[in-house]
DNA sequence: AAAAAACTATACTGTTGGTACAGTTTTTCG
DNA sequence: CGAAAAACTGTACCAACAGTATAGTTTTTT
């Protein structure tokens, strides 16, 4: 596949996505992508062979997007610190500052939106979905470990669930700032998250905190 | 209306919002809706006007039991303890339990389906969902604000965000619960929100419960 | 028994997703 | 350069279906 197709098949999947998380799935049409993406029908079939096969080359291409974007900010996080909780805690105020920098209302989570239509798709969609939450279980998951080899919780706690807490409230908080028209909710619940790690793990220094700022 | 009218909308709208939180609102056919219903088009169009009738009428009755159901739970929860921290820890433990008995996988959020295709319904729809989030707000903001007039919480918080942060973990952990196909999911991200009220503003009780040195 | 409510039956129209296919331009590569 | 492959355009078509409308019929209420 030359440059020119690769251009091309981008500027339809992005026009899609874009009408997609407007409009949802179902009642986005394929005639529309194809006017938007100034293209034609026979193009867009070269491309793709369905309105399915879009679905699962626009999940693809996000899901991808998504795991670059979340590494990047831990790369930067345990550039910025060697202790594992606080790599957490520099990560997720690095995501709640990206996630509240979008201007407008939040653009929304593909994989939220499909999840709410799922059964128009193939079973190849749906798996990718799944797939898509466990990666980011995984990835999150993975730092929390870190951060439990040398912290102890309050409460007994599961890994894999506390890193799922994170995905609940970053898709219910984009689903609150499209109803609220609040670009800022997502980042204030991500920054509660926040606040529950720091008491799970470091309650001593929180209260220690809490107690200086009072003094202030 | 009479009663059989009541019923008949009645049971046009079960099966409606069934198909709904399946496939979503675009995808689901008017014609599947009746058909299922067991009534006819014209019968259909007597109860009402249209789609977008449908919607809201749907919208409204969710919203209605919804708020029945928050309350019920937290007259029942009143009536076991009088602190209201407890009032609302006991609340959030019979909200997890009454979301994990779903046998099946969760049915789903009318109105987190419905701002993901946001763009098809008319603007009372859209107004409707929003005054729905909000009234969520209004319900668990005015417990967490008994709360804190009793206890201090670690961090300064806001109670509207706080309430806010029981939507989005509900909302997330239902798209969560249905993605992993794990009905458990929503109620053990309903715990953790506990726990981080737990924590919040009954720091001490809880480092004692886990058995640690208490700071004081 | 009249009137209102609760439907049935049927017909119509515009859109959409998907297909087919013949022709044209652009890029790649020997 | 020139041929082959890639990347399209243009047009035409169709079955399915959504949503709407409306005239007529049955049921319930009063």
């Amino acid at each position: 596949m030359g440059e020119k197709a690769i251009n091309t098949r981008d500027r339809i999947m992005t026009t899609a996505e874009n009408i997609i998380l407007q409009k949802g799935f179902a009642a986005t049409s394929l005639d529309e992508v194809i006017t938007e993406s100034h293209i034609t029908k026979g193009g867009f079939f070269y491309h793709f062979k369905g309105k399915n096969d879009l679905a699962l080359g626009l999940l693809k291409r996000y899901l991808d997007a998504d795991e670059i974007f979340f590494n990047q900010l831990f790369e930067r996080a345990r550039d910025l610190t060697e202790d594992p909780l606080q790599q957490m805690l520099v990560f997720l105020k690095l995501l709640a500052e990206g996630m509240m920098q979008v201007e407008d209302s939040h653009p929304g989570c593909l994989v939220a939106a499909f999840t709410y239509e799922s059964q128009q798709f193939d079973d190849d969609v749906i798996q990718l979905t799944r797939e898509g939450t466990l990666s980011w279980r995984r990835i999150f998951a993975a730092q929390l470990s870190k951060v439990e080899e040398r912290y102890r919780p309050c409460f007994e706690t599961n890994t894999d669930d506390l890193a799922d807490l994170l995905s609940a409230c970053l898709e219910g908080g984009i689903i609150l700032s499209r109803i609220l028209k609040d670009p800022q909710a997502v980042g204030r619940q991500i920054l509660h998250y926040r606040d529950y790690l720091r008491l799970l793990y470091d309650a001593d220094s929180c209260r220690a905190a809490a107690g200086e700022t009072k003094l202030n």
